[in-house]
DNA sequence: GCAAGGTC
């Protein structure tokens, strides 16, 4: 029997693709535990099966790990990778499918990316080179069976092309410069991974620029001048004054002198709501108000959209539009109790416009609730649920009206003035609550020359202060700006930084490590770490889409100049190895550092890692041999700060999905006093004898032990035997899991 | 063991 194939990129729009052009019903079929899906046309048969992203990658064709290397050849994903073992399944079902269609139509995204996951898959999988191409920008029922109706005869070769060589080019300078700062690490003695590549190298560079404009920033002194009055606080008009004889000159003439009101300016303006979500929008926001790092984010997201509570997470879109059905959405959302006020107050609206911002995005709209009713939400998931239905009902909303005061003053001829803002009317903040976070700020109402009492000046001590520092949010909305990486990738590449001890702390710090790494590469690579090499990327791959440059050229051009780049660091790779060796020891030793020593007064406390696992110990040992344990799992880092009770150093602890927990390493800190009375009752038992309770697993006698977390119950036969117990009686998890069995083949019996 | 780009 035949029929045709439709290969699509993902799952979800593999669907969206048979729903549409399915003149009667659409099948779900199985192949493996994955499916595809039959429908009819016209008479005919035809067969929806997706891809999922990338089922093809560039690999090494040789295998010996040295640089410069350029043979290279495209791998099956799941062979390359050893996370995208689940893209097997999709590679098999394609397979399978491909083997008996008599038509290859193509559906994956319209970019660069789409045509070049399709044209791999056609080579590599369906063993043809060309296919008919269905072109559509939103997966609309209208646009895809106009794009189905009227399919393009070819693929795009120029575009997929160019996918081809973009794939190759990241590949010829990321792997190579990789291997190149890896490899003179080795040569000096260490084995750590060093990574750079087209992305990785600017957003490096640039954070390592603030961090030397950190370093090197000298703050210089300056002086502000605030005065009192019953009903506000106002600064003089120059609100920086650099010779603090003037300042102190002002306030000797302006102390004990009320105050006269020259003017009262109050102006009302209009704040628009806000656009609707695209992915760095919403990473940026849920930062900013949960604290919530964007790649965890984007994690959770990806997670609601499976639960087909919202729509297509990884859009740069924020442009809403009327095709999405916003009437049948806010239907949905007003059954859920929490949204129903919210959502009937949108329906009673004659029109409904969303404040639509600039950005677009040619397959997917702004990320927006679907209406499915979410089910068991919690924690950081309904966090961001939350957000995300309650800005799409803010986009809705009408503008917010705002009034900015000014009330100039008039003391013994200086002049001062005190601003405010406060909110007329609500507008869209009503749909957004509790996530404006506006400040409030209402002054009086004042006539002109009302004399107001000056209470007191005070004069202020101030310096200039060093640029700020980016966060996880700021570095992402700083990559998009300068177009650099994807909505789907910024975040993991960030997280990359962090991986490879560049980065540290969440106000971002970059390490020894990570400006010794941009100095290297500015030495011996300087286009790695330049973002001109994306701008020169783009513009090439644009002209091999449109045949005006040829793809060999380019590789080969690329190939030449590496070798060039990668031959002269090798001649420096020993010199270049020390130094990046010595960066990673500081970088290591500066992590590892816990704090001062209570106990010598003279060490540093460091981690250090036994075969028992990490414990801290005094870097003056044997002289000092202070140690203190460390619980087993969690991430561990110093707050680089004292206890408030014991003076020892303050740590926290980390552990995935929880708030991070501040303890103090000293486990006999008063700050860690039983709470519970009973447990204290126990203690005293067991301290007076009274009390005896025997190990269950040993039947050695448990002892009372002092952890980070507290006090303990642990067994006598310690290490032997690792029996632990709560003191207030609660079943503490267990410690050491049986490490769980891999997932039993999977014959199933049908 | 290395990139950046898709997607679960």
């Amino acid at each position: 029997m035949s029929y045709k194939l439709i290969i699509s990129e993902k799952p979800s729009a593999a669907r969206k693709i048979a729903e549409a052009i399915a003149e009667k019903g659409v099948k779900t079929l199985k192949a493996g535990d994955v499916s595809y899906l039959e429908i009819e046309r016209k008479g005919e048969k035809i067969l929806v099966a997706p891809a999922v992203g990338h089922l093809f990658g560039l690999a090494q064709k040789s295998k010996n790990w040295t640089y410069p290397v350029f043979d290279t050849e495209w791998q099956p994903t799941f062979k390359i990778s050893k996370n995208a073992g689940y893209a097997k399944k999709y590679y098999n079902m394609l397979k399978k499918l491909s083997k008996d269609a008599d038509q290859f139509i193509v559906a994956t995204d319209l970019d660069i990316e789409g045509e070049t996951i399709a044209f791999t898959i056609l080579k590599n999988i369906c063993k043809t080179t060309d296919a008919k191409r269905m072109e559509f920008s939103t997966l609309t029922k209208g646009d895809l069976i106009n794009a189905y109706d009227n399919a393009k005869p070819h693929i795009n070769f120029g575009l997929a092309n160019a996918g081809v060589t973009r794939h190759t080019l990241d590949f010829y300078f990321g792997i190579n410069i990789s291997r190149a700062l890896t490899i003179a690490v080795k040569t000096a003695g260490t084995y750590k991974v060093l990574s750079a590549g087209r992305v990785q190298g600017p957003a490096l560079a640039f954070l390592a620029k603030r961090e030397k404009e950190i370093k090197a920033f000298k703050s210089t002194p300056f002086w502000q001048i605030e005065m009192l009055t019953p009903k506000f606080t106002a600064m003089y008009e120059n609100d920086k004054i650099l010779d603090r004889k003037d300042a102190e000159k002002i306030v000797s003439e302006t102390t004990g002198k009320d105050a006269k009101v020259i003017e009262q300016i109050n102006k009302n303006y209009k704040q628009k709501p806000p656009t609707p979500f695209n992915l760095t929008d919403l990473q940026v926001e849920a930062h900013k108000l949960f604290s919530i790092v964007p790649r965890e984010t984007q994690q959770i997201a990806q997670k609601l959209y499976e639960a087909a509570v919202i729509s297509y997470p990884r859009t740069s879109s924020q442009q809403l539009s009327e095709k999405l059905g916003f009437r049948e959405i806010l239907e949905k959302l007003s059954r859920n109790k929490e949204y129903t006020d919210k959502a009937k107050h949108l329906l009673s609206l004659k029109t409904l416009k969303p404040n639509n911002g600039k950005k677009t995005d040619d397959a997917h709209p702004p990320i927006h609730p679907t209406g499915e009713m979410p089910k068991g939400l919690a924690g950081r998931d309904k966090k961001i649920y939350d957000l995300i239905v309650k800005r799409f009902f803010a986009t809705f909303g009408t503008p917010a009206t705002r009034q900015s005061s000014k009330i100039v003053l008039d003391v013994n001829t200086h002049k001062f003035q005190t601003e405010g803002k406060r909110t007329i009317e609500n507008g869209w903040f009503d749909l957004y609550e509790p996530y404006v976070k506006l400040e409030e700020i209402t002054l009086p109402q004042m006539t002109d020359n009302e004399i107001v009492e000056n209470k007191k000046i005070t004069l202020l001590d101030k310096e200039t202060k060093p640029p700020n520092r980016y966060n996880e949010s700021s570095i992402i909305k700083e990559l998009e700006k300068r177009n650099l990486g994807t909505k789907a990738t910024r975040a993991e590449i960030i997280n990359n930084l962090y991986k490879r001890n560049y980065l540290m702390e969440k106000r971002i710090e970059v390490t020894d490590l990570g400006l010794t790494v941009i100095d290297t590469l500015e030495k011996y690579c300087p286009e790695i770490i330049s973002e001109d090499l994306t701008r020169s990327f783009e513009k090439h791959m644009k002209n091999i889409e449109h045949e005006k440059e040829s793809s060999d050229d380019i590789i080969n051009k690329a190939e030449k100049e590496l070798t060039v780049i990668l031959k002269k660091y090798k001649e420096n790779e020993k010199e270049i190895g020390t130094s990046l060796v010595k960066a990673t020891r500081e970088t290591q030793n500066e992590e590892s550092t816990i704090g001062p020593c209570k106990n010598c007064d003279e060490g540093t406390l460091m981690m250090k890692r036994s075969k028992f696992g990490r414990f801290i110990a005094c870097d003056k040992y044997p002289d000092c041999k202070s140690t203190y344990s460390l619980p087993k799992n969690g991430m561990i880092k110093s707050l680089k700060k004292e206890c408030e009770q014991c003076g020892f150093p303050l740590i926290s602890i980390i552990n995935k999905g929880k708030k991070p927990q501040q303890l103090c390493i000293n486990p006999k800190c008063p700050s860690k006093k039983v709470e519970d009375e009973k447990a204290q009752e126990k203690i005293d038992e067991l301290n007076n004898g009274t009390l005896v309770k025997n190990c269950p697993k040993c039947k050695s006698k448990l002892i009372l032990r002092s952890s980070i977390y507290g006090k303990f119950l642990g067994c006598s036969g310690y290490p032997k035997c690792r029996y632990t117990e709560r003191l207030d009686g609660k079943v503490t998890a267990k410690k050491y899991p049986v490490k769980k069995k891999k997932a039993v083949s999977k014959k199933k019996k049908k």
